[in-house]
DNA sequence: CGGTTCTTTGACGAGATTCAATGCCGGTGG
DNA sequence: CCACCGGCATTGAATCTCGTCAAAGAACCG
């Protein structure tokens, strides 16, 4: 069965990055009942404390997870790209314990949770690659709580971007060599816990040691593996798949 | 159907906890090939880059998740209380992308990881079960990554410690005002990203400030809400559960 | 073009690390 | 039973990374 210009087609991709994917439960995804919406920088699809009744997929533009410190103080958890399933953490919680918003210009899928849900059980191989992409988040989410508790600012701002990069072109959407990043410096410290006057200052300093070159909002990466070096970055917490 | 005495105790007691388990699931779970062992305080359960073909559950004692920064540090991503599963985190994966050590002696239930993995599949309730559990276990790792990154030193040991006292106490382990703390020094820095150092002079804070009591390594909390207050702890990230 | 958002830079201060030394406690063996 | 020893806790002083405050410049958008 081919799927030309669905809707589904990206997270269709990355579901079949993770588990086999037959006919059928490609059908089964089809067959969910959904809606494709687009939204705009800093909106919200997930807010904290809300009840999720509908399970978002991004389609094209960017993505972050994040939550609030008590100072109104905000901590990005992690960045998301086309293909991604935006609230598979919440598929078996009541209440949302975080915010989702859009970093761009963004497409988006709605699909009914309880279907969703429904489905994880149903199909086995869907609930394979659910399990699969809700456990590699967890492991994100544990490689960044190292990095914001143990490396240093340069590194760590590195270490984000290695990340994105790679998921990105596991993903199809570009070379680590010539990436446009959709982040602002205060994002970048957002989700790296610094400030972005510090985020600035490091940027500066990556460039002049000739690992990146920037010019205006773009940013480019001239040598990737001084880069990947000065990350300490080591992509075996994606698990070949995120 | 009862199961007074069986190893699986902790862990049934857990997984009620997260769903409807009825005595067939029980059943179900008492009959999967298991062993039990013991292990003392910084042996590993679980090593980063190996196959787990077991999953490992906490019957007594605690245990922690950790990854090592490339300068040796490490950062501790997770505690654990008996009724645990450390490894459900593989339990779709190949490779482990973390280690899990025990922190003090410690009783273990170790279970095939295929025979884990059908259950989850063949039998709704455990399955939801674990959905539930490795979601909250992600949703710590979110409020970990915040702590570290946004709160100060003070509030983010506090909020270390009152997430474990919490956690302790959902299930029954004890009470917020009593309690012996199973940590170093050392191991609460490195869950917080700090120097054991500094952890101690945050600890001596605390204690001045009258929030906490300390006797040689035992420690008392002697004003619970101020103690949250410091914080900046809510519990609503434990989903009701952990 | 005019306003807004984002970037860049400097000076200064605060919080955390590092280094180093001492003290305490529990366990072990003579 | 006591002396020793190793792991942890405690403390001080010097240092450094990063945050704060402030202001100006560049890029983007309608």
């Amino acid at each position: 069965m081919t799927s030309d210009g669905s809707p589904f087609d990206p997270l269709i991709a990355k579901l079949r990055r993770l588990a086999p994917i037959d006919d059928a439960d490609e059908a089964a995804l089809l067959a969910l009942p959904h809606r494709v919406g687009r939204a705009r920088a800093r909106d919200y699809l997930v807010r904290e404390g809300s009840r999720p009744q509908e399970c978002c997929a991004l389609l094209e533009g960017y993505a972050a997870r994040s939550k609030l410190g008590f100072n109104g103080g905000r901590q990005i958890v992690s960045f998301h790209i086309p293909g991604d399933l935006l609230d598979i953490q919440h598929l078996f919680l009541e209440r949302a314990d975080h915010n989702v918003q859009v970093i761009s210009e963004a497409t988006l899928l709605w699909v009914s949770m309880p279907a969703l849900r429904a489905l994880a059980t149903e199909r086995p191989a869907i609930g394979t690659a659910l399990w699969r992409d809700a456990l590699i988040d967890a492991s994100i989410f544990r490689e960044w709580i190292l990095n914001v508790g143990r490396r240093d600012a340069k590194s760590r701002i590195a270490h984000m971007l290695c990340e994105f990069i790679v998921r990105r072109s596991a993903a199809g959407l570009g070379t680590p060599e010539h990436t446009r990043l959709p982040f602002t410096q205060e994002e970048i410290g957002d989700a790296t816990g610094l400030t972005s006057v510090h985020v600035n200052r490091m940027l500066r300093e990556l460039a002049e040691a000739g690992l990146i070159a920037r010019n205006g909002r773009a940013l480019e990466i001239v040598d990737w593996d001084g880069f990947r070096r000065a990350a300490g970055f080591d992509a075996a917490y994606l698990h070949a798949a995120a």
